[in-house]
RNA sequence: UCCCCUGUAGCUCAGUCGGUAGAGCAGGUGGCUGUUAACCACCCUGUCGGCGGUUCAAGUCCGUCCGGGGGAGCCA
């Protein structure tokens, strides 16, 4: 089975699947919590590989070393020997009866911080170093890994390319957000320039930059030669903004497609998102059904009821008829041409659809530049895909792929189109239609988990005021 | 950035009308032939976020700063 030069030894969710028997097998892990009595004491080892721990027993008398045993306590590192035996006690099929146990690290009990009891998410983020160690944050870290790769079987049994598009960007203006400045210049002696302003012909790339807002332009060029592309990579905000589904630096992933409309765009997100739940419910049945119980009732249900259920379409003028009949019941009253809130996104999605829905056809003074300009003249083929708890998720559109639309578009805008010159090209030379999303990574293992704060659902979230570890 | 809430034992919190603090959990000791949120008994634990003010007296009232949470905006 280990046939690699580097032997490893099973995993606790190996041991657990294994049946009793005689052979010998080493356990190793941190223990979570010791429970003793005179003759008999249990501790219940974890190694990060599943929600439930083995359960290691020792025999007090046979064991000896009552001192080495008053030394493993919660939080320890330590490996166990021994023979896997069905269990006595009811709540597992089989345990570890230990014959020795190598002590590595200790864990003292008047410091270390984590106790054998439930401690609040708050209280874990400042300790995030240790937090892996909980079930919780151990549960959310299992569900991460499983959806960062199911992004990549997505994407790859649909002959997608993985492009990894710039982390520093030398472009003027992303349009996504406020952007963090990437230099070596010396803040205490900035050089300036004749007329008083920085001079960044003297930084390391001769030219001002800053951290990617996404990797759509990007995105679209190599679209425009491998057809289906995707990206998934951190994306930097530097906005100020302060809430539990907000970070400053996160993950994105981003299709693009070429030969491709905003009704594929949509069918691709739908399918997307529904094998991403899918997979999680495969693969983390343990864990799911843990965040089912503690974190967010019933979320198992929820996703299952999203991959049987058709996402609704339905366009902004549509949308807007739904929510001025309930204009009473907003806080910010709605009209054709405003901005959609929070507000209204929750009650088109939990009110009127009960589950996701795709609103579609924005009218194009509250979206991007690079949208689709439809035939009124009034709407682009923008979508957001909506859904309840969250809001927003996804948001996509079909890009502009006329030249002389988009340069209109972008001089209406008061944009440069100089400064995007190869953005343009794209459309000067072999220009198709093209369409794609960005889908906000966290927020896919907040839906999944139920999690209500994006802060904990990263490894070292960063925010305003927030870069600790 | 704005609005609201909050900061008390290692953790989670209570603390009335202003009179120098209390519970659960964690931890310790003892008990228990197999526990699994272990159980039973006893025990230990405090710069009441910082600074300033009002008062005979402040955890409590006022000001201010810092930290945390929620909502809004912005978005993914």
């Amino acid at each position: 089975m280990f046939q690699g030069v580097f032997y490893m030894k099973p995993r606790i969710s190996q041991l657990l699947q294994q049946s009793p028997g005689s052979e010998i097998v080493v356990a190793e892990g941190w223990v979570r919590t010791k429970r003793e009595s005179k003759t008999v004491c249990f501790f219940e080892l974890n190694d990060g590989s599943t929600l439930k721990g083995l359960q290691v027993v020792v025999d007090v008398e046979t064991f000896g070393q009552p001192e080495l045993l008053l030394r493993i306590t919660t939080g320890a590192a330590i490996a166990c020997t021994g023979k896997l035996v069905s269990s006595i006690g009811g709540n597992q099929e089989v345990e570890l009866k230990a014959d020795s146990i190598e002590l590595f690290g200790e864990a003292p009990v008047d410091t270390y911080p984590l106790q054998k009891k439930r401690h609040t998410l708050e209280y874990l983020r400042e300790i995030a170093h240790l937090r892996a160690r909980t079930n919780t944050i151990g549960a959310v870290t299992r569900v991460r890994n499983v959806l960062s790769f199911a992004i990549h079987e997505f994407f790859q049994q649909k002959g997608f390319m993985y492009v990894h598009t710039p982390i520093i960007s030398a472009s003027d203006a992303e349009g996504a957000g406020e952007q963090f400045t990437v230099t070596t210049l010396d803040l205490a002696n900035v050089p300036k320039t004749k007329n008083g302003s920085v001079d960044f012909s003297k930084d390391f790339f001769g030219k001002q930059t800053k951290l990617t807002v996404s990797g759509q332009l990007e995105g679209e060029t190599y679209a425009l030669a491998m057809k289906n592309i995707y990206t998934f990579g951190p994306t930097f905000r530097a906005e100020n903004s302060n809430t539990k589904r907000h970070l400053a630096e996160f993950w994105m992933i981003e299709p693009e497609m070429a030969f491709c409309n905003l009704e594929e765009n949509m069918a691709v997100a739908e399918e997307f998102l529904k094998f991403l739940f899918k997979r999680v419910l495969q693969r983390c049945d343990e864990d799911m059904r843990f965040f089912s119980q503690w974190v967010e009732k019933g979320v198992q249900d929820v996703l299952l009821k999203v991959i049987e259920t058709p996402f609704v379409h339905m366009t902004y003028t549509d949308a807007l008829v739904e929510l001025e009949k309930a204009n009473a019941t907003f806080d910010y009253p709605v009209h054709w041409g405003s901005d959609l809130q929070t507000e209204h996104e929750r009650f088109l999605t939990e009110q009127v659809c009960n589950g996701p829905v795709i609103v579609t056809d924005y009218p194009k003074e509250i979206k991007a530049f690079y949208m689709k300009l439809n035939d009124d003249d009034k709407t682009v083929r923008a979508m957001d895909v909506l859904v309840p708890r969250l809001g927003e998720i996804i948001g996509g559109s079909e890009r502009e792929s006329r030249l002389d639309v988009l340069e209109r578009r972008m001089r209406a805008l008061a944009l440069n189109p100089e400064d995007y010159w190869w953005f343009l090209d794209l459309r000067r030379f072999g220009s198709a239609p093209h369409a794609g999303f960005g889908l906000g990574f966290e927020r896919v293992v907040q839906y999944v988990t139920g999690m209500q704060n994006i802060r904990d659902v990263i490894p070292y979230p960063r925010a305003v005021k927030q870069a600790d570890f």
